[in-house]
DNA sequence: CTGAAAGCGCTAACAT
DNA sequence: ATGTTAGCGCTTTCAG
């Protein structure tokens, strides 16, 4: 028999009340020695589990985080959840991961059923934006830390500088002797229907960048057929082009089609990804990328989220460094 | 305000008793319809939401599913999950995802946590083993389903059929002409010390296999330093050799290798993998593996936990189909 | 030192 | 049609 005994049983079994049962329990004063033996001895032989649901409901904790993703077909967020999960296990939290699947609809729901579920702290990746959500947030009166695209500068997230690392990339570019650049960031045609507040800032690094370079041209694929459009241009590209992708798995999907026609990366063309996703070392040419610890990030979630619920006020923004990996593809 | 009321609250504002509101929120007969409008009205105005905590210990039930996996390093249990949560979440329930790192212990106080938690079902992919871990598991008086490393014949499992996928995959070798095979399967090296089950499977397909076919050698890497071991080995092969990798990872490992002093798949030395890892689109030469739908056994697994729940007696032993894909590098 | 009672938020059986 | 009571498993206050 493992869960199906109780406090009270216990209280029977040894002939005293369910209040001396706790005290021998967990270790509260006010017990002779001998009693809190003669329980716990009991407890042990019963094989005696406090359940969680009860004791939730009195000291109105969960023990419980919730966190929100888009899906796991990036696997950097697979990687991140490892990393937060591990962190909360240590603090004795138990996580439920859902996915979003990128519907601010789905988004709502969750979020509600989480905090009807009493979590303690959520972390979650936004695709809702705006006031009406973010008082939302703020009237569950929930813990909540943010990654990815944030929603609130009141709200602490963790994350990378989204606008320095574009801004590092173009630059590098352009000491690589790049004259011409193709910005490939699907995610923009969302602009204003859905939070892609990542790719809205990397895109803010990239202008920033270009305004400093004033001989550098560029041609932005914001498209979810971004391929096609990507094959269309080749053709026409005179000066020397690098291909600046938001994301590792666009820059793979690129190296793949270039292969069809061969051209040859970087002699012909430049690619740059976005990342550093494990699977890199396996390609080639080798993709020069930004690099940064998506680890970290999940164990900053857990920690910031963590402090919170203890109470602690954390800063509200957490910046996690990120690199420029040199490799062969530029 | 969002979490803070209850249906006492209700109660009181509506001026009628606890009972009544309950019947009015939940669809109950027994009440006069304008009463019930009424109470929903309030409810709906004070933006009510039902505790779940009250519900489950007076329920029985928390709608909570568990999911114990390794790790997130292989992307085929992020898949995995994936397609696990759609369907939890399609009927209702959360789901805890917790990492047991391969470790006997972790996965035990696991379990018990989130026993304690009181879950509906538990999904697992074992890394225990015997008879005490298995009446451990009956204990529990929880619906239990596994994947991966079978555990018992009386637990439902989901996987694939592993004995005949990899004498296939040899068969499809000797086809090939080949007439050595290096078996890499790291994992065979805890036989005795934890649950291996699948790669134990996989190793008996595999002499089954060997044992139909008199001219076809073997040589089988079980250690986890198999890159250094396969360096060794390499000069010395003879006749025309491939390497059959239990994991797309192992292949990829060592298609890397192979580029350095410069081996040519398939021409030297011919490889294949496994599990069909969605990343192999963007490797050269393209791998050869076995593939089968993970997200299948995702969805599987919760599909046969949730009937277990709703008291249906299900079907101990689900196989996934499964097939060779046949690329460049064998 | 221990018992008795109340309550967390909800549902369900039994009265009225 | 509604109110009353009891209870899920636990903790906590207040008596004794």
């Amino acid at each position: 028999m493992l869960n199906k005994i109780t406090s009270k049983q216990i209280a029977e079994q040894c002939g005293v009340t369910r209040g001396t049962v706790d005290r021998a329990l967990n270790n509260r004063p006010g017990i002779k020695a001998e009693t809190r033996a003669r329980i716990l001895k009991a407890a042990e032989e019963l094989g005696y589990r406090p359940d969680y649901l009860g004791q939730s409901l009195v000291k109105g904790e969960t023990k419980t985080l919730g966190m929100l993703t888009f899906d796991m077909h990036n696997p950097i967020f697979a990687q991140l959840y490892h990393a937060f999960e591990d962190v909360a296990r240590q603090h004795g939290y138990f996580v439920y991961l859902a996915l979003t699947h990128k519907d601010k609809h789905v988004e709502q729901l969750h979020i509600h059923h989480l905090m009807d579920r009493r979590v303690d702290g959520l972390a979650l990746n936004p695709i809702n934006e705006g006031e009406a959500f973010v008082s939302f947030l703020h009237q569950t009166r929930t813990p909540i830390v943010t990654y990815g695209n944030r929603v609130s500068r009141h709200i602490p997230h963790v994350w990378i500088n989204d606008q320095r690392a574009v801004q590092e990339a173009v630059q590098y570019m352009a000491a690589k002797g790049y004259q011409h650049i193709l910005y490939v960031s699907p995610p923009l045609q969302y602009e204003g229907t859905e939070n892609i507040d990542v790719p809205k800032q990397r895109y803010v690094g990239l202008q920033a960048a270009l305004q400093q370079l004033p001989s550098m041209s560029c041609t932005v694929l914001r498209e979810k057929h971004y391929i096609k459009d990507l094959i269309e241009l080749l053709p026409s590209l005179s000066k020397k082009t690098a291909i600046l992708c938001t994301s590792d798995i666009f820059a793979l999907e690129i190296l793949k089609i270039l292969k069809q026609p061969y051209i040859s990366v970087p002699d012909q063309i430049g690619i740059m990804g976005f990342d550093n996703i494990g699977m890199l070392e396996y390609v080639e040419p080798a993709l020069t990328t930004v690099d940064y610890t998506i680890e970290e990030i999940g164990r900053s979630l857990a920690e910031t989220l963590i402090q919170q619920i203890q109470g602690v006020q954390v800063n509200a923004d957490i910046v996690i460094p990120h690199r420029i990996i040199e490799r062969a593809s530029l």
